[in-house]
DNA sequence: ATGAAAGCGCTAACAC
DNA sequence: GTGTTAGCGCTTTCAT
């Protein structure tokens, strides 16, 4: 069909496997057929073969990216660009792929990620996401595969892992701690889908705040919600029709807090006079809010760079120790929390 | 090293070839040896190996997508998760497999793409935006290579390209219709980069509504800014430093819709009171802007759905004539845009 | 320093 | 219906 290491090898007067050397760049070739090969190739506009060298190499120089079920909203969150947007770059410059999963319910992309390994197309995954006892987690450390999770594992157990996180729990616990130094002791934490692990770590870090302080912890302020605005929006409902209305709003995600701040604009209230708030993520549209949103950074294209760059090294090395990589967080204070006047407690009653 | 087609087909007691026929599930094998076969690879738990595969073939099931630079936010757009939930789902459904684009810069992705076709590590491409005189479908056009483009080419002379696109010029010329018919005159144009086709496409339908209303376009009121929020932001200052500040905007990207009222916000001016706005796209968190904007929805599910369905079109069936998609789009009315008051219209001055 | 040849795992043309 | 065999294009011992 097309030009092959043969037709380079005719042309330069060469074996094959000579061809395949320069390719390579290897040592033992000398100089003067290194630069007569590369001329035979540059002249028939030669070009490698990918199948052919995965299938030779049993190496696909492509690492497979896992997302979460893209069937509910999910996927909308623009933190997932923004970590693919991190793999990328070390990939990229590790001249790494990336096969994309295309799945939309757990068991499609359970059945993607089988074929990815079981078919040799590609030399390890990246998790997007970490999910309580998820399957393909389990399928993919029982196989031994080279795989790193953004996120921690959920099970304490699966200590050989090599994983890249934020502290979420330690997050979550300053922002609580952070607005009960504002005054407020009515703090309700809506969080995500309580299948994740941060969603988990987050409430335990709010938990651990409040219970530092001496408050107790009330069941109705603490709300989960999987889908990302509407949720957001149906949290506030909830919240805001409780007898003593909470002072401000621990929120899982900043797209949740657009939500959030719209049902509560909807519902004449006031950020941060009526009610504060702080998220997390910081992803790029959080600024534009009205009024913009405190949150807290978690570094979302270093998620992605180090988990690139563990995965990586994990294929190179096989026999490598696990590695847990921490990215730092940090609040950026912005608008939407405010020192509780005794006033605005009134209020709430 | 794993378990092959030989393993199967000597368990089976067949030949190979007959065991790669039942893969295959080819009609000329009896339903008794498929069976054993079936059963011999469940036994050995067997899977095909996808390099092998691709290279005995000339086929790799995989389509290649290449997403705009993402050196600049460009990719940061919720478009871009949208589209590729809609590629996304049709390829799953065709069974291919997605290949994504890593390249940061014009080059680094000219290269890549240059390897996905010349490596054969694809069976097509998707291009997920349309610059001017864009060397990436120069080269693809000129290959022969099985591609679908998101937008329109550029050029008229480019015929023969199969592209899904929405109404662009329409869309827009709609848009300022609108905003005319609401008493507004002083309309001004806030465009992306103006190499990507669509800002092109937008831009003229925004003059031929003015025209055609008998307005004279003025310069001063179109204004172009590469960067998403920080453009809408950078924009919203030059035009209202104007003399004769516009009364209505049209923004190209809601993303950017955001910065355009973040600003609005900061200088206390309010939308749509003092001033309308409309923008493109209809992307997820729009509708949690407040107050909720108005904006055009275009589909962007079905762009990328549309264009995984004919590029895969485009590869069973070679020869097959080039298509164009027109993906309609929709006047998602919310409550940014206002009737202009004469009093308003003072104040402006 | 280079060549010959086997093999990666699968498919397909050709036999029977 | 099923087996034989020759590739697909590259890498990699093993010779020399």
């Amino acid at each position: 069909m097309a030009v092959t290491i043969k037709d380079v090898a005719k042309l330069a007067d060469v074996a094959p496997s000579t061809v395949s050397r320069v390719i390579a760049n290897s040592p033992r070739i000398s100089d003067r057929t290194k630069e007569a090969v590369r001329e035979a190739m540059n002249e028939l506009g030669y070009h490698p073969n990918f199948n052919a060298r995965s299938l030779a190499n049993q190496s696909t120089k492509t690492i497979g990216v896992v997302m979460p079920n893209s069937a509910n909203k999910t996927f909308q969150n623009p933190f997932f660009p923004e970590v693919i947007r991190g793999i990328s770059s070390r990939s990229h410059q590790l001249e790494y792929g990336l096969y994309l999963s295309t799945g939309q319910t757990e068991d499609e992309i359970f059945e993607e990620v089988q074929d990815m390994v079981l078919g040799k197309r590609v030399d390890g995954i990246i998790l997007l996401y970490s999910r309580v006892n998820d399957k393909v987690m389990n399928y993919l450390h029982q196989q031994k595969f080279p795989f790193t999770v953004i996120g921690r594992p959920y099970e304490p157990s699966m200590t050989d892992l090599t994983y890249v996180n934020n502290d979420n729990f330690k997050a979550a616990k300053t922002v609580t701690e952070y607005l009960l130094l504002l005054g407020h002791e009515k703090i309700a934490f809506i969080g995500g889908n309580l299948d994740f692990v941060v969603t988990v770590d987050h409430m335990e870090g709010y938990r651990k705040a409040l219970t530092n302080a001496g408050i107790d912890l009330r069941d109705e302020y603490v709300v989960f919600h999987e889908e990302l605005q509407e949720g957001g929006q149906e949290a506030v409902i909830d919240l805001m029709s409780l007898a003593e209305r909470p002072t401000a709003l621990i929120v899982a995600d900043d797209i949740m807090t657009f939500g959030v701040m719209r049902m509560l604009a909807e519902m004449e209230m006031s950020v941060p006079d009526d009610v504060s708030i702080i998220s997390f993520n910081n992803v790029t549209i959080s600024e534009l809010s009205s009024p913009p949103m405190t949150t807290v950074d978690i570094n979302i294209f270093s998620l992605g760079y180090e988990a690139a760059s563990c995965l990586i090294d994990l294929i190179h090395k096989p026999g490598i120790e696990p590695k847990q990589v921490l990215i730092p967080h940090k609040m950026i204070k912005r608008q939407t929390c405010q020192r509780l006047t005794p006033k605005l407690n009134e209020k709430a009653k």
